[in-house]
DNA sequence: ACCCGCGGTTCGTCAAGCCGAACGATTGGA
DNA sequence: TCCAATCGTTCGGCTTGACGAACCGCGGGT
């Protein structure tokens, strides 16, 4: 179980198209909706569009511009995403000493994927053991990506390539993950959660 | 500066709404595409829709449909939100003393927000030092709420609060923050990761 | 030189989204 | 009881997105 891999908003292609994705839609507008308390007219208001359109949409009979629908997302304040893809989630443990097979190993270097994204989506967790050796530098991922990295016990230096940050238990760092950046356990048994997340 | 904010893909209402909008994803079309190596017929062709709706797309002549737009997310098999809204981050570090305000204080436990979304975005990092008493309940969150635990250094009862799970250093688990859940130490000083995303 | 294929843009047509207004249905107050 | 307000739906129209085909520009093969 390398992957254990949780949905998120991919386009998975397993996907029904057209008409399951705006009934999804229609009926994420409408629970978001009903959420917030909102009547048609008002949030048809609120996001600048025809209550009319909102009845459509609402109804199913729909294919909206991405302008109509971001309209809606600002007016319902709620993220984008929401409401073309709805979720529902689960329990996961991870014991200490059970990767699931860990990920990346290097003689003093070992990552473990906590939770990941399908395909490429929007953000993994992984945990790192460290143990004290040369640094371990990280080619750029994707543009847009950023890492967030949090130590749990040891000592490490991470950051950007350039500017690398020493880090003790409970410091945390974030920075940009489409530029060099490098990960070096200071002390043994360094152990650290990186949550990188592709925006 | 309890925020630390960062953005994502809010709506944030501070949008340029309308032509910045389409002016995004006519940049993010192009971007992903040309990353992908493919020709706009080839794209097309694959996405199911005409190459001249794509150059059009491309050209910031735009506000497409959603369905035109999700085929396209299938095509260059990237998540759909990465299409409407790119960003670019910084770094940021955090000392484990230094909690920029501690967030949430109550006698045996002490939260730090790491790093927050605007209003209610997509994810939000919090560092958990806490000290052995009482279990602390947290009521349910937003539906569709994922928390991610990694304990870095003592003891955890974390999970559901109906199916709680002891966790050590290293330790890791995953569920619905929708549903009512717990998180009680067993030792002192107990330093922990959560990872909640809102999907 | 010629032609064929390919990448990308432009054009004309058709369908569909979006809109404002008008329409039943329901609720609450004078 | 009647009126007014609100909520949601439905109906013409105007606008615009999506499509196919035709159109330039280019490179490679014969």
């Amino acid at each position: 179980m390398a992957s254990m891999s949780d949905r998120t908003t991919p386009p998975t292609g397993a996907n029904g198209s057209g008409a399951e994705l705006i009934g999804q839609i229609a009926a994420s507008i409408r629970r978001e909706r009903e959420r917030s308390g909102l009547s048609m007219a008002e949030l048809a208001r609120r996001a600048g569009i025809a209550k009319s359109t909102l009845s459509q949409l609402e109804s199913g009979a729909g294919n909206p511009s991405v302008e109509t629908l971001w309209a809606l997302g600002v007016a319902l304040n709620v993220p984008f995403s929401r409401l073309v893809d709805p979720p529902r989630p689960t329990v996961k443990v991870l014991r200490a000493g059970e990767g699931p097979v860990t990920h990346s190993e290097q003689a003093n270097y070992a990552a473990t994927v906590l939770s990941s994204c399908p395909p490429n989506a929007r953000r993994d967790i992984y945990r790192i053991e460290a143990q004290p050796g040369e640094t371990r530098a990280s080619d750029p991922h994707m543009p847009g990506t950023v890492e967030h990295v949090m130590i749990g016990s040891g000592r490490a230096l991470v950051g950007p390539a350039q500017e690398p940050v020493e880090l003790g238990p409970g410091d945390y760092i974030s920075y940009p993950g489409d530029a060099p950046h490098v990960f070096r356990a200071l002390a043994p048994d360094t152990l650290a959660v990186i949550v990188m997340e592709h925006i």
